[in-house]
DNA sequence: CAGTGTAAAACGAACGCTCGTTCTTGACAC
DNA sequence: GTGTCAAGAACGAGCGTTCGTTTTACACTG
């Protein structure tokens, strides 16, 4: 089909893309093939060559897009009007987490990406804005509960921001490799370190 | 050398692991051929195939690995007697974490495991074993903080247990992929958020 | 102690295979 | 015609592993 929409090339990336998705979930960064991703995109190897130059242009697209849902999520919850309290604002992000890690989720993939991102310099950086980006809507979350006084009012706020964004993979690594705890009982382990003895 | 000690052999085998972590962190597990890491190791093919029948058997053996020093430390400080103060146990692990994440440390490796662990069993095996024994140290941790009123007596001791595990990877991780924060700052954080308004 | 046999240990060339990528060919829309 | 796009056979590089050969340490003999 020569001579083709605009539309449709961007279609065509989208189609490789989620092929290469499914199959470096199934199989890995690695371990998946130029071969299988072709063949589970129902497309050419000359095909998808147009598309991407390499097997490591589409590792860094899938990169750049592994986290987006998480990261959009954060943003919208950390802006939120009227902002939500901090407990509550953890838990729709812990619920998105549950999804990511579960069945055909992002998690696993997201993790793969990480032990990329130790070797590969551009991975890295993907990551490392992609990492900054989350980190900075819990700086919001941490300071708009100073504010409302939810937390002390000389609360260091980036420290703060600091932990509490640490729970997320703290959360999802237990779930992914130990299946627990499930998300109430994070929160009530949460809620018991902000109410010591 | 034949007809040789048993001390030579164990020392043949630590000489291979040892190569293969250097090689391992410098390429990754995929990237990093026999042939690297045989000549990290000075020796010959055969050699290394005498004391290992697969690069995945190194591999399951890097892994086994890993997270040792840290475990055992764990181990350590949540039977100390007297038991430290929460907050100076953490402090303890995080200097630990410190070292794995800067030049040389494991951490990236590990990271690297985790991804591996997402597609073969027999490592997301050796990951849940120790990633469990790990929990099972704060959970100690944790009990004992209660019992001597540092958290409040009706504290789910699993779920508080489950929360301060989850900071080690979130910490890790921002250092590895931010930079930031020391650590610090991080336990300003946490005291922040155990003390709050 | 010198000489010899033996088996463990090490060696490394070679193999079979699979990979990511290139390139020639042809089909179709305009 | 002409330009665009897809197809898939073909390619060369490089992989993990095997295996026939060589080297070495030691026991045994006289």
């Amino acid at each position: 089909m020569p001579r083709v929409s605009e539309d449709h090339l961007i279609a065509r990336r989208e189609q490789i893309l989620v092929a290469a998705r499914t199959c470096f979930l199934r199989n890995g960064l690695h371990n998946t093939t130029m071969q299988d991703l072709i063949a589970e995109a129902g497309l050419s190897v000359g095909a998808v060559y147009r598309y991407f130059k390499s097997k490591n242009e589409i590792i860094n697209a899938i990169a750049e897009s592994v986290a987006g849902g998480i990261t959009a999520l954060l943003q919208e919850v950390s802006t939120r009007e009227p902002a939500p309290p901090l407990v509550e604002a953890l838990s729709e992000v812990f619920d998105a987490i549950n999804v990511q890690v579960g069945e055909n989720g992002n998690f696993p993939l997201a993790v793969q990406v990480w032990g990329e991102a130790t070797l590969d310099p551009a991975i890295r950086e993907i990551v490392r804005h992609r990492y900054q980006g989350m980190r900075e809507a819990y700086v919001t979350l941490a300071r708009r509960a100073v504010e409302r006084g939810e937390l002390a009012p000389d609360t260091d706020v980036e420290a703060a921001a600091s932990v509490l964004f640490g729970l997320i993979p703290g959360f999802a690594l237990q779930r992914l490799f130990l299946g627990h705890p499930d998300k109430d009982t994070y929160l009530r382990g949460v809620r018991a370190l902000l109410n010591p003895g």
